[in-house]
DNA sequence: TTGTATGCGTTATCAA
DNA sequence: TTGATAACGCATACAA
């Protein structure tokens, strides 16, 4: 022992796991790795993989399926449990390299039946009231500035967006989606586009907080107030939406609680041969009412 | 070959760089992970440690010495080399359980010697030259939101502040100083103090933008404009800030490039057994004069 | 070309 | 209790 300290020996941690047969350390996937959301959800893991004295590696950054699928393979035998955020419609994209034995969570994946427990948003039912809710006070023409045609939650949102505006709005019309990428500098490009509609929408649904927060931008650089000359919302409730001017009203989805359930669930499947009991689970969302919508005061 | 496809075989990164000594993944220690700030040095990193055909192992959210030990433990045997972010005093806290054949960098470590390379921010001369712009343009009474006391970033931050005051100003006053820690919701609450000030300040300089925009919104509610009544400046210059109502004026940091640099400096140090040539390395700043400050027109 | 043995650093197993 | 040895999964060097 006096001789370890002496000589600074620290244990290989790749030779320890290979007989252990365990690493105490859960690998994360991410697609991409800006804004304040991808932040929020390796929070969520981060601490809660502590409090099971476990580590957590991510990797990120993946714009395409062949660089996701080769950080997949570079965690093999080095994480006892694997988170994959995959947000598009190929769900099946990683079966074929995944061991029987290891655990997985698929996020944000699909609301489609798959091979692996999944953890994902209530994207439809958050779209629908939100939307629902500006209808109530009074909207009829609103617009959406929607996500990338291929990503899920996007995709969901438009629907419950559609849904809304069919069921207990004056319908869905095709002109008022204006196409966007969850971008900062789309929502603040899209602006243009929606005040170019005849005759002017009177509400802009932004797919996520960051578009919302680049339109709401353009919309002071316009001079139109938000929310007397256009009323705005987002989703996600990322943590600067409160910081905004006017605070920005949105769709609170659980972005911490994402990441730590991901966590529970490896870990429970580490411990425990059996089955999991539930391997699929679609957290709910909380409407975020603050001032850029104009009706937070009359709810 | 065909069997190997046939029985779904994927090799075992861990006893593969047992005997390769080589794992093409670098490990990244962060103190913390909120904000965009991280987020852009992990893009920085990823993106750049892709180019050279390697991964990364990012583990986060260390409050406190022995998180962040551990984590470069569980880290030890699984990478090539090693990034440490720990923007504190105590620069050698991970010397003795690191390997000296193990490539290390130091990211906002000190402005002292050490043992490691180092890569850091020029904070005072950034801090320095928004103060002294300001003060250009009529300002005298300039308050400083400073950041967490044990942050380097911070204390040098407030050194170029009180440099500039100092050298260019009319002098260095203890009352303008007002605590902070580099949290939103402490900008927030420190407009409560700014204001009762007396005489009340016509500057506030945020040590950083989140604080900033924090800042921005309290300002707002207490019904005073930015920049007439208050002239507001940050520094980083996350993503965030241009979008700002009004946009935010801050110093611009190289956060992206602080990652890449990192990444560079380690393969380089992987691949060649002979010393690096620069082995510390300050970043320099620039000024992103936007609206807030209420003089980038007259620039 | 194909096959076999050795070693990477560690833990686990079994013998002493 | 202590000590020697096999084994984890792979790559390399060598023999066939």
């Amino acid at each position: 022992m006096e001789a370890a300290k002496e000589l600074r020996y620290v244990p290989n941690q790749a030779a320890r796991s290979l007989i252990t047969r365990r690493t105490h350390t859960l690998g994360v996937i991410l697609p991409d790795m800006h804004g304040e959301f991808f932040a929020q959800v390796i929070r969520g893991l981060d601490e809660t993989a502590r409090t099971h004295d476990h580590h957590v590696l991510v990797s990120s950054s993946h714009s395409d399926q062949d660089e996701a699928r080769a950080a997949v393979r570079a965690m093999l035998g080095r994480v006892d449990g694997l988170a994959i955020m995959w947000p598009s419609s190929e769900h099946n994209l990683f079966a074929d390299l995944l061991p029987d034995q290891l655990p997985v969570v698929l996020l944000l994946a699909s609301d489609e039946s798959t091979a692996f427990p999944s953890l994902s948003i209530d994207n439809r039912a958050g779209a629908r009231s939100v939307v629902e809710h500006l209808l109530d006070h009074g909207h009829e023409r609103i617009a959406i500035l929607t996500g990338p045609s291929a990503n899920r939650d996007a995709q969901q949102r438009l629907a419950g967006y559609r849904a809304a505006m069919r069921e207990s709005g004056p319908g869905h019309d095709p002109i008022l989606e204006i196409p966007g990428d969850f971008m900062q500098a789309t929502g603040y490009r899209a602006v243009s586009q929606l005040l170019a509609l005849d005759p002017r929408p009177t509400a802009l649904f932004a797919s996520n907080d960051s578009m919302a927060i680049g339109a709401l931008h353009a919309l002071h650089e316009a001079g139109l107030r938000v929310p007397e000359d256009m009323a705005l919302v987002g989703f996600d409730d990322i943590p600067s939406a409160q910081y905004m001017n006017p605070p920005l009203s949105t769709v609170h989805v659980p972005i911490y609680e994402l990441g730590a359930r991901a966590v529970e669930l490896l870990i429970h499947r580490t411990n425990r041969t059996s089955d999991t009991p539930q391997t699929e689970a679609v957290l709910p969302t909380d409407l975020a009412l603050r001032a850029s919508c104009g009706c937070a005061a009359t709810e």
